[in-house]
DNA sequence: GTGAAAGCGCTAACAC
DNA sequence: GTGTTAGCGCTTTCAC
């Protein structure tokens, strides 16, 4: 298994360098950590051994003397090159990483197993705050991290059976505002196509299509529903199949930026499209004159950050919720008519 | 700055485990680890107890005794919020993560002193691995590393200065088939969009695109290539000014997905748009026409991990290089025929 | 300014 | 089967 010859001479660890440098490993950990009360004729001393050796301090004994956390974070996402989840995890990283924290991330792939699994590591590894977007029915089982002192924060999702801070889109706002744009141009026939259905953004944007077209007195919307949409592939699949139907919807919903991107390939080529609308931008809306419900997903990365490290610094303050506005941005296909009556 | 009162208990221990338990501290790591050799009246007090307390093995412990490097893989990318290296890093999260191993990622901005710094603190945390879309124009600060030990892999970049194994795309080859391609349309004057300079995916795409000009015997082309547009809007502005200049191409070669998406958004409403093809296919390339060279980004992750496993597991191979093929998938924009000679 | 000893939480080695 | 002892690499006493 190992190398049978030439093995390798490990690590150098600080008791060589105070060794080589002919100090106690007290006075080469001082000097090593730049801290005061070691003359500078020392300093040099130890730095310069600690040179010739390579050394390289042992992170994993210093966080386990001080008993302090480590300084990583942990996020886990159901999907890393999701872009969505992407791009928040940048932002996140971007600003915790200021402060001197890693992220180390994990996906579930929307598995709530998995989900608790690699929690427990993270947790086993003592991270310095756990950052989920979670696809579990319930977080009980982050009770006890959460009393110990872990910070917990949601992003995207909201936990279930457990006070935590939050972040949030508005996303039965937005979804309302969506259909009831739709609606403004006419439309009285209008698809949803959605992501799992236990996913819980799924669930708020699904009521708010309900609010929109009840508050219109719009019913016979549950033939146009259609969920787990998961992926381009499915959306595609969905799209079409729904625009074949027999009474086909004038006006469609995609519930997010995949899922949008998916009824796009499905729509191509058609000489009539109907009308589209989509949760999330993405990045050639204007190119394609897609209408969509445009909120901001650095923010969320950004926001997070900020109550990790709210957290981190501070006394045990009330758990706090932000969320994120929605906007319509009308380009084109929002507004088309219906095609027929 | 800590809580007053109310302290918190501190995680539980294994001794605490034990104590409860009213065996040893060894039986009860035994138990815990699911070893043989303890009776299972024994196992069942301890894993009892340690339900009780609530127990989580701290790895950080286990690890630093073991002497072992972590189960953590490092990863240094330039940005995780670009879909490109987020993909890959999820692929590569996917393989190695059912081998136990998970990802913690870093992103440097593209900037080398931040590279080097970031991976120094990986290496302090003795990551089993570290895999690098490098920045540096020279990796020698990671010999000392390498020579201990840790296996380096590089991705899309390759090392310099440095013998280690490498994944790269064809990015030569790929880029002279897109300008041939554009040739054998009638094209002469073809322009080069490219990313940062400094680069080694532009250099060589760059490189491409001399190739091909030369071997058909078209000078000139220094007019027409511009570097640095790093990011979409840059790439539209660039875009835009060039298609403005005096003696515009009749044909563009977007050397990047988010330099095509830019171009995209340059090119938006021209009555008649100049020949178009990107490097690196993109989700709405379809239904937008646009011709690409593709090529598997999710291979580039998971032959990453293959090597990266490779190496974990065993002897002392040669370095390896893999190289993931280019072709032209051609959709429309890339056949536009020139519009005056 | 510097150093000796103890110990963070765990497992390896060797008893019994 | 189980327990004892030592020690991973570092920092924290507390002494000098």
């Amino acid at each position: 298994m190992s190398p049978p010859i030439d093995d390798e001479p490990g690590a150098p660890t600080l008791a060589e360098v105070a060794k080589l440098a002919g100090v106690s490993l007290k006075t080469a950990s001082r000097a090593v950590n730049g801290e005061r009360y070691v003359s500078s004729a020392t300093m040099d001393k130890v730095l310069h051994a600690a040179a010739m050796l390579g050394f390289r301090p042992n992170r994993l004994a210093r966080e386990l003397r001080q008993g302090s956390r480590s300084s990583l974070i942990g996020m886990v996402v159901g999907d890393l090159s999701n872009p969505f989840y992407a791009r928040v995890a940048g932002a996140l990283e971007k600003e915790v990483g200021s402060r001197g924290f890693h992220l180390i991330t994990a996906s579930t792939g929307e598995d709530p197993e998995a989900e608790q699994r690699l929690v427990e590591e993270l947790l086993e590894r003592r991270v310095a705050a756990l950052v989920l977007v979670s696809t579990s029915r319930s977080h009980r089982y982050l009770a006890a991290a959460d009393l110990r002192g872990t910070p917990i924060v949601f992003l995207d999702r909201p936990p279930v059976g457990l006070l935590a801070d939050t972040v949030l889109l508005d996303n039965r706002a937005g979804a309302r505002m969506a259909v009831e744009h739709l609606i403004s141009h006419g439309h009285r026939q209008i698809g949803l196509i959605g992501d799992l259905a236990h996913i819980s953004t799924h669930q708020e944007r699904l009521r708010g299509y309900v609010d929109a077209l009840t508050a219109s007195g719009i019913d016979g919307w549950e033939a146009y529903v259609r969920e787990d949409a998961h992926d381009i592939r499915t959306a595609k699949n969905i799209t079409a199949a729904m625009l074949a139907q027999g009474r086909p919807p004038t006006a469609i919903f995609t519930a997010n930026s995949r899922i949008t991107i998916g009824a796009l390939n499905a729509m191509n080529r058609l000489h009539r499209a109907p009308a589209l609308i989509g949760f999330d931008d993405f990045e050639l809306s204007e190119v394609l004159e897609v209408s969509v419900v445009a909120h901001d997903m650095e923010r969320m990365g950004a926001e997070g950050a900020a109550l990790v490290l709210a957290r981190l610094a501070g006394g045990a303050e009330e758990t706090r919720r932000v969320t994120i506005p929605c906007r319509i941005v009308a380009r084109g296909s929002g507004e088309r008519e219906p095609r027929w009556r």
